[in-house]
DNA sequence: ATGGTCGGAAGCCGA
């Protein structure tokens, strides 16, 4: 069967509903992941969810900040949630879907504003989070294993992931400690970046844009932040992917927008 | 070089 899976920082899933109704009218992903949730799992708004088919829900939020979901219209079997740099701040929740695919849903701390992480705790939280998430990585490393990553790895790695990649080096998100972190994490793993699979290096792709830009269109001062990435088994099903950029510009829109992968399992 | 805007909380913080 065709598997799509799509994955999108809502920046508060209460204000998005409206946004992912039409997200799933327009795209119909089995699966969907959602980040930053911003609500308790006792007040998530499941019934939107089971109206749009999404029966399997697996949540993980907390009052205010961060939040992590897998909302599915596929059976999810051993879901569980993990939690890393001895905290449980809800920013990664995991499943297995038919075909004993394996999938997490995880969520980067962004990292404040100082890239030092002597004089930024949060700089510092972000790059252990990496380390940790590498060190995990290598450990569950196989052959075999169908295995998918998605999230808001809050890294734009690439030249292109940035609207000026001279500007952006020592801006949080693409400095140069960050961008080493995210390729210890891919590389630890074996993971393949399934966007970059179909949308060339040298073709320049964002996932999210400022609010505070006055027209953030026509200034398009984006960045790639919202990655899929899968284990090597599974790059021979893929079949297509998509940053849906048009979704920056719905009515009271997250800065984030969906990215969305389709493959065949 | 600076400030711009959201969301959720509560009388600011984190993005």
């Amino acid at each position: 069967m065709k598997l799509r899976i799509a994955t999108w920082n809502v920046n508060s899933v209460r204000q998005r509903l409206d946004l992912v109704k039409r997200l799933a009218a327009e795209k119909a992903p089995h699966v969907l992941c959602l980040q930053e949730t911003k609500v308790e799992d006792k007040d998530f708004p499941l019934e939107p969810f089971v109206e749009l088919g999404y029966r399997h829900i697996l949540i993980h939020g907390m009052k205010s900040y961060n939040g992590v979901a897998i909302v599915s219209r596929v059976p999810l079997e051993k879901g569980g949630r993990k939690g890393w740099c001895g905290k449980d701040d809800c920013r990664h929740v995991f499943a297995t879907l038919p075909g004993g695919i394996e999938l997490h849903n995880v969520y980067v701390p962004s990292g404040g504003d100082i890239p030092d992480p002597k004089q930024n705790d949060k700089f510092a939280h972000k790059l252990q989070f990496m380390t940790e998430m590498a060190e995990w990585g290598a450990a569950l490393r196989d052959s075999e294993t169908r295995r998918i990553l998605v999230g808001d790895l809050n890294v734009a790695p690439l030249e292109t992931d940035v609207w000026s990649h001279k500007q952006l080096l020592k801006i949080v998100s693409h400095t140069p400690v960050e961008v080493d972190h995210l390729s210890g994490m891919m590389a630890a793993h074996g993971w393949v970046d399934a966007v970059r699979h179909f949308i060339p290096p040298k073709v320049r792709l964002y996932s999210w844009w400022s609010y505070r830009a006055r027209d953030w269109s026509a200034s398009d001062r984006g960045r790639r932040l919202d990655h899929i990435w899968v284990s090597p088994p599974l790059t021979p099903g893929l079949e297509s992917a998509e940053v849906l950029r048009e979704a920056r510009g719905w009515e009271t829109p997250s800065d984030h927008v969906p990215v969305i992968l389709t493959l065949k399992i």
